[in-house]
Parts: C-alpha cells; sequence; structure tokens
RNA sequence: GCGGGUGUAGCUCAGUCGGUUAGAGCGCUAGAUUGUGGAUCUAGAGGUCGGGGGUUCAAUUCCCCUCACUCGCCCCA
C-alpha cells in the first residue's frame, strides 16, 4: 500500500467516462426543463437527523451506512446518501409552502458506506426529480413519465422494464402490513433466516426475498390489491390510466414495496436485467409523509433518483463529441501572431488546441490524438505570404488562406 | 456484515509444477521523414510481479494477514 491510492469505492471520472456520464445528466436535465422542472442543488452535506429522523434513527441504514462525521465546531454532519430528504429540508427551511406546487430536478454525488459491486459505489452520482405540494395522481403520472422520457431520449427504454405498484394509503398500508405479519408468522418456520429476521424488522421486504424457499411461500402471500381502500383503489387507478394514454407500459408488480412508513400510493421502478444485481436505474415514489416527519408543515410529495454511472453503462452510443481545430506554430516569430489568433477563434467559438512544443510532426501527431478537424499552421513560409495553411485533417488537403478569412473557412468545416 | 474470483509494464493479459537477466500485444519515446498527422518498418524507455509477514539455501510462484478490484448475498433512503 505504498502507492497512494483513491478510497475503496470511488472513481475517477475521466475521459469516455466523463462523457458518458455528463450526457446522461444533460439528456435527462433537459428532458426535465421541457417537462417545466426548475433546478435545484442543495449541500452535499446536512445535520445528521435530515437523513436519520426519516429513516429511523436505529435502522441498518442509520447505523451502518451513512457517512456520518463530527465537524471541527461539534456538529453532527452526514454526505448525503440520497437527495430527497434534502430538498425537502430545503423546501421547509426556505420557506417555500407559498410557491406550491414545485417540481425541482437535481443531479450531483451521493455517499452510502456499503460493499461496492457492479453499479454500487460508495461516491456514487444520481440524477433526482421531485414534485412537491400535488397531491392528484397527475403528479404521479408526470413523474413517471418524466422518467420514462430520460430514458427514451437516452436510448435505453427499450432495455428497461416499468414495474408499479401501489402501497395504498396510510390505512390500506397499515391493514396490508398486519396481514402479511400474520400470514408471515403462520409460516415462521420455513422462512429462511434472513425472512425471519424481515419479519420484525422489516416485514414488506419479504415480499422481495430472493430465496427459494421463500418464494413458494410469497407467492401464496396475501396481496396489496385486496387491502386497499375505494380510494387508494381509484387513485391507482388514474395513474395506471394516465399512463396507458401516453403509451408508457408498466408490469404491475405486487413485490414491489418501499420499507418506510412514510411512502404511500404509487411505487416504481425502471429496470434492467443488464446491470447485474443493481437492476434499477430510476426509482421513486409518492412520500406523502416525509414532509411532516421533517417538522414542516404535512405536504405530499413524489419523485425519483436515477443512479448515473448505471444509465451511463446502459447507454452505449453517445453523441459523438465536437472536434477541435488545431493551432500549429512553427518559430518564434508565428508564436505571438499564433496565440493572437487562437485567442480571437475561441472568441469566435471555435474549439481551438495549440500545443505548446514540439515540431510539425509533434504537433500533427498531438492534432490526430484529439481527433482534430483541421490544422493551421503558421510559419515562415505562411508570414512572408500574409497566409495561413489550412489543412483537412480527414483527406489530408491543404490550402492557403488569408488570416482574416480564417473564420469564415473553418465555419464550413466545423458545422 | 457474509461468501466466491482476481491483483504481473501506462492499458489488456501470458508465464514461473519455487532456481541466474519476468514476456507479448496495444500505448509511449526516438529514428526512417531536419515544414506535415493517420499506415509501415527499426530501435528504445518503462516492472520493488498490490503491500506486510512466514516457510525455504532461494518466493513473483507455497502459507498467513492486509489493501484494492470484481461477482453474488445482506441492505437499499
Amino acid at each position: 500500500m505504498a502507492k497512494i491510492q483513491s478510497v475503496r469505492g470511488t472513481h475517477d471520472i475521466v475521459g469516455a467516462a466523463a462523457a458518458g456520464h455528463r450526457n446522461v445528466v444533460e439528456v435527462a436535465r433537459n428532458c426535465a426543463h421541457r417537462y417545466a422542472f426548475g433546478d435545484i442543488d442543495t449541500p452535499i452535506f446536512e445535520f445528521t437527523p435530515v437523513f436519520a429522523r426519516t429513516m429511523g434513527e436505529g435502522s441498518d441504514v442509520v447505523r451502518k451506512e451513512m457517512y456520518t462525521f463530527t465537524d471541527r465546531g461539534g456538529e453532527d454532519i452526514t454526505l448525503r446518501p440520497e437527495f430527497t430528504a434534502g430538498i425537502c429540508r430545503a423546501f421547509i427551511s426556505g420557506g417555500m409552502q407559498q410557491d406550491l406546487p414545485l417540481k425541482f430536478f437535481a443531479h450531483g454525488p451521493a455517499f452510502r458506506y456499503e460493499r461496492p459491486q457492479k453499479g454500487r459505489l460508495r461516491q456514487f452520482h444520481q440524477i433526482d426529480a421531485e414534485i412537491l405540494g400535488v397531491k392528484e395522481p397527475g403528479a404521479d403520472i408526470e413523474i413517471i413519465a418524466l422518467g420514462a422520457e430520460i430514458l427514451h431520449d437516452l436510448g435505453v427504454l427499450d432495455r428497461c422494464v416499468l414495474d408499479l405498484n401501489t402501497l395504498g394509503d396510510h390505512d390500506s398500508r397499515q391493514a396490508y402490513r398486519e396481514a402479511l405479519v400474520t400470514y408471515f408468522s403462520d409460516h415462521r418456520d420455513r422462512l429462511s433466516e434472513d425472512s425471519v429476521d424481515r419479519l420484525d424488522r422489516n416485514p414488506l421486504r419479504i415480499l422481495d426475498s430472493k430465496d427459494e424457499g421463500d418464494r413458494a411461500i410469497i407467492n401464496d402471500a396475501p396481496l396489496m390489491a385486496d387491502y386497499l381502500n375505494p380510494a387508494s383503489q381509484d387513485f391507482f387507478a388514474t395513474v395506471c390510466e394516465g399512463l396507458n394514454v401516453l403509451g408508457i407500459a408498466c408490469n404491475l408488480n405486487q413485490r414491489l414495496v418501499r420499507g418506510l412508513d412514510y411512502y404511500t400510493h404509487t411505487a416504481f421502478e425502471f429496470v434492467t436485467d443488464a446491470l447485474g444485481a443493481q437492476g434499477a436505474v430510476i426509482a421513486g415514489g409518492r412520500y406523502d409523509g416525509l414532509i411532516e416527519m421533517l417538522g414542516g408543515p404535512a405536504t405530499p410529495g413524489i419523485g425519483w433518483a436515477g443512479g448515473i454511472e448505471r444509465l451511463a453503462m446502459l447507454a452505449l452510443h453517445m453523441p459523438q463529441p465536437d472536434r477541435p481545430i488545431a493551432l500549429v506554430p512553427l518559430g518564434i516569430t508565428a508564436e505571438p501572431m499564433a496565440l493572437r489568433l487562437c485567442h480571437a477563434l475561441r472568441r469566435d467559438g471555435f474549439m481551438v488546441d495549440m500545443g505548446f512544443r514540439g515540431d510539425i510532426s509533434r504537433r500533427l501527431k498531438r492534432a490526430n490524438k484529439l481527433n482534430a478537424r483541421a490544422a493551421l499552421i503558421l510559419g515562415d513560409d505562411e508570414i512572408a505570404k500574409g497566409m495561413i495553411t489550412l489543412r483537412d485533417l480527414d483527406d489530408g488537403s491543404q490550402q492557403d488562406v488569408a488570416l482574416d478569412a480564417v473564420a469564415a473557412h473553418l465555419r464550413k468545416l466545423v458545422t
């Protein structure tokens, strides 16, 4: 370990990975803006209770999976493990109640102290969308539609399936939970060790157990649909109808659950089988109880988060990066002239790279490596003529161009 | 937190049933081409064989520990 290395579960995002990353963010943001979502950027750390209160102080997640530390002032701080809680805190502390409804788009890093595996890092990156203050199912429809549209724009929608479920309102959910506990308690002796554990801690999670033996028991478990009160049924029906109107295919998955009490009604995940065990690329749901739990005015909310790394892995095809122009000065007379021209072209909007050293051969090699569209060569010969050599690096043709006509010529090459 | 796999050049990987100077391809540098990139040819640089400890006359190779990556479980806000 003599060599210095990055912290476990962190990655440097460079080159093609950086381009893929940025592509996901830009596509998502463009899309969100078309849906009239505004940008929000909250701090990447918050007072620990912002996250801990909503999760339950004693939960595994809070105790073992957050980056929590005491800062120099003695404050209990946590790096954000997700976006929703911070955005809700911003909503509360910014006094935005009077601006409801609000639609937010955010992106950036998040942190979880977990064992890294494919599609799961300790510092990872998310895109995030939230709608606050809308109790109607229209918000559910819009937030899901936005997710689907982003996947479409990234060219990955056809490799994803939308899993959809409802947890019903608070009462429905409670009734179902009790029914599940009763049912699974009767089969306690046949459940896997993990699921026996879940029975006390988080019974809904038994439903997505991967254990073979559990599966058989789960097949005969009570279904959420049978415990929905009429209002919850209507709500969900409206959501499904809206998706149908928009032509968004979905798979009703009664095993799709959320563990925490503030979740109500719609839960959804866009999943893929192309990424191994971490298959959810965009996941979210309605959290009507969350803001109140954080000490704010009772305000409904719904949102989702999407993993940028996972989306970038899926979105293999990327828009071709812009190609630069290489400026090649030869000799000390040319240097200051080239410097001036370089500046002028850049101000004019061209992407220009001028090497810092080397002869013409070396500089053209670099131009080639940068995938430059053309090279501008300025040496004594050109200076004597009052021209500059414009070399097309795709076909190798060259022509002399007057200095004041360079921009016009380049514009034809770089569309 | 639990289990499997893997760590050898900048990258992708061979290899050593323990034995002098550890290999390839790609990449890099230089030259063929002193004002012309890509292709080709030639030469060169680049490795404490992830780190620490143990066994041994001798360890990159065997053993233990550790770190990291990777696949799955757990968890999933």
